[in-house]
DNA sequence: GAATAAACGAGACGGTACGTCGCGTCTTAAG
DNA sequence: CTTAAGACGCGACGTACCGTCTCGTTTATTC
């Protein structure tokens, strides 16, 4: 039962690898809006017809490709929740101010908005892995003893990388240390007391 | 006797406000990308050198005629610090749901990426009356006892904004009132607490 | 034990039958620029490999399986010359007029320039059947004493062909039986003066 | 009232000679085939929506822009009808093995079939000139005594053009001296004879 | 009142990417 | 070796949009 494939020739598995590899480099050499789908065809030495049978238009293709699991990790576990945070949001920043991904970010949120199957994707490989690190970081920081409550690590990590994206993307911050000093502080603290007093409450 | 303009015809005003009209029609009807500069200019019943005698692309328009102050502004304050972070958190949530929102923030953050000139307007007419806000609600929390140190209202801003654009954005996440209610949780929190203990030292 | 092909699966006849059927539907339907090889191959329950090993072309395949011994022969003969040649001359206004013919002739005209075996095939198989009506019209006619002398049957071929065909396909002329009438008259006085008098000389 | 067009910018008249040009001389390198409209374009220094602004598919530019008066007419008058005839037939012959006329004669008899208004403008500039040299001849020979009756122009432009076109395009012959004088003998006996017998009945 | 000068509607222009399509070849598995 | 299925390289096609330009016309201000 060897049947691999329905009928008719295969896929081209070099072909997937080669259009990767070229979609990469030409991102990197010409930006998103400089990439063409016959440069691309050509670099990979494959033909527009090839491309369009796998996606049906520039973004599925680049977005398709470019989509993995997160390259920079940050540096966990460090000795206390505060470290963990200040670690988690420099690594954010490190990944978000790399000009490719700066590139890439108008356009994923335009394709996300129109490709559910993308958005899927894109948690699934992207932002669960992320997520993962933030549950981490919350468990490390209850064993110590650091949080006694616990938190939704999605919610989490919306607050860990919510504020240095809008920073970065729509603020168009330069986000420096003290920055990201002074958000660790109000993320951690957060972190902590949340749940400690009434919502509905004001504290004495 | 004041010389409005220096000599020739002068530019016809009824164009702006038909183009204005014409554009935010047309990105309600086809959305950023369906929109071309001809549609608008027939839409407008005016030539594109009308246009182009304006703003010098599809961006610089399209932007210039929707960056506006917020429309919508959080009702503060409330009686305390959490019901105004979660009024905010509201607010804002209810802004970014708008889909002629959602659609254009994808171009607006390629543009500001690569029109300072826009960033700084960006951040002048919205952001900064978006700010003010959190500075007010930050001024009303001190005032009432609710908050002992100052904080800086963009860092506010930022964690106030951040997680729900990212949330919407880019996690796709649907944002309920039990999220936001979380999120408010965790803020108010964080700008309670902040400054209280040493960052670089656990707690005992 | 007659192994009538030297090793491996035979060729399946009904394949080319399918073909031809399909190639003849399909030009009927979409014309030979609609055609194509892929219609083709599905309409006739065949791959495309199978077409390939058969013809080199779409051009190959078109007019291999279209070049037949004319379907219409003229009804000869008459009871005269004049009579022969109008039946010929309605002859072949009627076979050009078919829509199908008049579909192919660009494109057979383009590959005749472009494929000398197509060509010898295409006079030995219809030029010739033609031609041989011709010869025999010239027969009958100097048999029954209205022409006195021998006339190459090529020659009277172009003669009798050559101006309907350029009528209808180059002209555009409407061919109707007054114009039939006219040249029949002009080609059998032709035909039967043709020699009587010295070509550089005029006739007193 | 020197309004000479509608409004809006007017065409740019040597867009239409380079373009011309451009074709012209693609044609003569490469072929009809072997042209692109990209090469097109970039020959002539304009750019494709200029070239599709005025014709709607690559058949109707080439043919639109070659189209013209005959480049070539026969010596004519010699002093018989038959020198004329011959001068006539040669001349054909030249034109049609024209390598350039040649390649575009298949494609030419496809668009002519499919465009009616070229097929009217085909007629106006081409043959038109053609039928009315064809008319002289006749007109010289009828007042030199050579001819009694008078002959349609046009179906004796048919008899002297459709046996050469035929024989070169569709028979593939090589259209010697030779057979132009025995083609020329056939005609002019055809065009000196003609109406001289009833048709319907053989001579004695 | 004429001259100036800029804005206007209309629409053609150069440039360039897009996505589609057709041809003829090639690759697999099945027969 | 042939077949069905269908992917492949190639390369042209025609469309679309952008931002610029060229007309002829209109509308103020300036001389």
């Amino acid at each position: 039962m060897p049947a691999k494939h329905p009928g008719g020739r295969p896929r081209d598995e070099r072909a997937d690898a080669a259009i990767q590899q070229a979609v990469q480099e030409l991102l990197a050499e010409t930006g998103y809006e400089g990439v063409t789908m016959d440069d691309i065809a050509r670099r990979a030495g494959v033909s527009k017809a090839t491309i369009y049978r796998r996606w049906r238009s520039k973004a599925e293709m680049v977005f398709a490709t470019s989509v993995h699991a997160p390259e920079l990790r940050p540096d966990l576990p460090t000795a206390t929740l505060h470290g963990d945070v200040l670690a988690f949001l420099r690594s954010v920043t490190k990944t978000l101010s790399n000009p490719q991904i700066a590139d890439i970010a108008g356009p994923l949120i335009s394709e996300l908005a129109h490709n559910p199957q993308l958005a899927t994707r894109f948690q699934g490989r992207f932002l669960a892995a992320e997520r993962a690190d933030v549950a981490e970081m919350l468990d490390s920081a209850r064993a110590r003893g650091e949080l006694r409550r616990e938190i939704d690590p999605a919610t989490a990590h919306l607050i860990l990388t919510g504020p240095v994206f809008f920073a970065l993307y729509t603020y168009r911050l330069r986000v420096d240390d003290a920055m990201l000093a002074s958000l660790a502080d109000l993320i951690t603290a957060g972190l902590k007391s949340a749940g400690d007093v009434p919502a509905t409450q004001a504290k004495g």
